[in-house]
DNA sequence: CTGAAAGCGCTTACAG
DNA sequence: CTGAAAGCGCTTACAG
């Protein structure tokens, strides 16, 4: 069942087939109607491979999750992401094509040769740390590009990320406004480029407020785990020298941070204050559930498939967006909150 | 560039490339070795349009979340399934392509069609409840498909899933063996496959304890979540007449009815023990740490990747397998584990 | 071992 | 308003 097909049973050309496909208005309403008919009555589909070639367009955009985050989909907060992004971008009519790192690895093909083959309109790229250069020859192409938490310098590429100054800002305040003065951090010893921003907006805005900025109170986790947190306030405990509030870079270093200081007997909030950052789901079932930093990841996800819609469609300007983070006060930083605000469906 | 631009540069023609391309035998050594390097200097890649086109294989296998559960990635469970598909399906030669749900509930378009729009190869069904006809019609074609939770009976279909039964008798077995004798259930209100199977094998199994099954200890909650778990557990407090260990449907039912349990005083697991089903990620950072039922998601999502390709490349008979589930003991059931134990990256 | 040519199913100037 | 024909970039019998 092809054009052809239904060219002939309708006894119109297939160029004329073709026009109705794609909506083109000078074609009498009578035809029109006649092919639809039969169109509809075979269950006729074109086929995107022929239209693809002749074409150039697949409407079909490529997903890469980048560097070592490729945990893919199970890391949550890039979960949210694309979840939200394949609803926007599917309403502007693409697909996704997730390419399968794996066989790449071993031929060494890269992300410019694969979006080639597939022909894709455009990619998302999806990045933690360490991002292979391959995705900056992506980049670089004039393949159309929208980068989350990864800065994408390419003539056709744009990114976004939630504004990390303001993270940390949001965080000083809030324990400042809450009448702590000693805040410390914790860090991950080999930061991504989210978690450095973190990091050192954090130490701005110690000074902002006229804060001691003391490095015993900076501590790195060997990484963003739950485990790590763990680890890193255990030694903590033992050295014995506490701040009175402490922000996590991510909410897994929070939680296992939270667990150290219990296993303790020491008390969350009220000998010790802990807020997280990225609001993932299971800040709401924890005890105390966990005050965090909410990245709007319906902004950033929504965003990006239209800023990418328009790097494919037309020509851009834009460079870098910055979307404001907004912070969730559940119990952990002392505000205790009613149990049925913080809790969603989930 | 194209395969004629190659095949001109190296003095050959395109059937000789397109054959060295696709590591036929019947080809001089010489003129493979020519012609590969340049395909290298030129960095030429074949185009997928064009090959799909003449070939009717796309390498391309559809993923369709179907069902209520279509909240796509962002459930748990499903999330999980489908990145260990896709590392294994990827290790087959084979990438991914996500339909986009949105566009098609306007167009009345349905998974059939798009299948074969794209010509993909074959597809996966990932299902919650309340699945839509047009999933069985794609069941019903040629397109060979494999579901998870979704009971597929097409002539190339074939469905894998954890053995419910087995989940409910391991559960109930558990608290038996841990001197438990009153033992409750939350289920759903309108409950999908999976859930209806956990019910009824948790019914079998207390029978064949010969334990008494008591309808007021059998609940339904409104939904999976755990909102409708603390609801749900609100109620039976305060009814009053409660058991002493409970079996929740789904670990966010479960953490609900912990939180209800807890609002009222009661000490999980010494006052009323509490098992869930899914050993989803945030079981491990909750208070007491949740006891629950872990689905092999390593297998099931690789199984599907496997049998996938053989049901695509070959004859195949299998219709169903079934997948041992694992009990996975924390602190919530009474028996508390080192936490180190229970804790792991991600 | 290699090549000429038809075919896959569309789109798109162009002519009428 | 409609159609003939070239072209998109591959693969695949078939002939030599």
């Amino acid at each position: 069942m092809n054009i052809k097909t239904i060219a002939s049973m309708a006894g119109v050309s297939v160029a004329t087939v073709s026009k109705i496909i794609n909506n083109y208005t000078d074609i009498s309403e009578e035809t029109r109607q006649r092919v639809l008919k039969i169109m509809e009555e075979t269950g006729y589909r074109p086929s995107s491979s022929a239209k693809t070639l002749a074409t150039k367009k697949s409407n079909l955009v490529g997903v890469i999750f980048a560097g070592k985050l490729n945990v893919d989909f199970s890391h949550p907060f890039f979960v949210d992401i694309i979840n939200v992004f394949k609803k926007q971008i599917g309403l502007l009519g693409y697909d996704l094509l997730f390419f399968s790192n794996e066989k790449f690895l071993d031929n060494g093909e890269d992300y410019l040769a694969r979006s080639k083959y597939f022909s894709v309109d455009g990619c998302i790229i999806i990045a933690g740390d360490e991002v292979e250069k391959s995705v900056f020859d992506l980049d670089a192409s004039p393949i159309p590009c929208i980068g989350v938490d990864i800065e994408l310098t390419g003539a056709s590429s744009c990114y976004i990320m939630s504004d990390n100054q303001k993270i940390s800002m949001k965080v000083v305040e809030h324990f400042y406004m809450n009448g702590y003065r000693d805040m410390g951090f914790i860090g991950i010893e080999r930061p991504s480029l989210v978690i450095k921003e973190r990091e050192e907006a954090f130490i701005t805005s110690l000074k902002r407020f006229s804060l001691d900025v003391r490095p015993e109170w900076i501590l790195y986790a060997k990484d963003y785990a739950a485990e790590d947190g763990y680890q890193i306030a255990k030694a903590w405990i033992q050295q014995g020298d506490l701040p009175k509030a402490i922000f996590a870079a991510t909410d897994l270093l929070a939680f296992g941070a939270i667990r150290a200081f219990k296993e303790s007997g020491l008390r969350v909030p009220e000998d010790i204050a802990v807020v997280g950052c990225d609001d993932i789901e299971a800040c709401r079932y924890t005890d105390p559930p966990l005050t965090t930093v909410k990245q709007d990841k319906q902004k950033i996800g929504r965003l990006a498939a239209m800023v990418l819609f328009d790097l494919m469609n037309k020509q851009m300007e834009t460079k870098c967006i910055k979307v404001e983070p907004e912070l969730v006060i559940r119990s952990s930083c002392g505000a205790r909150q009613n149990w049925n605000h913080t809790m969603v469906k989930g």
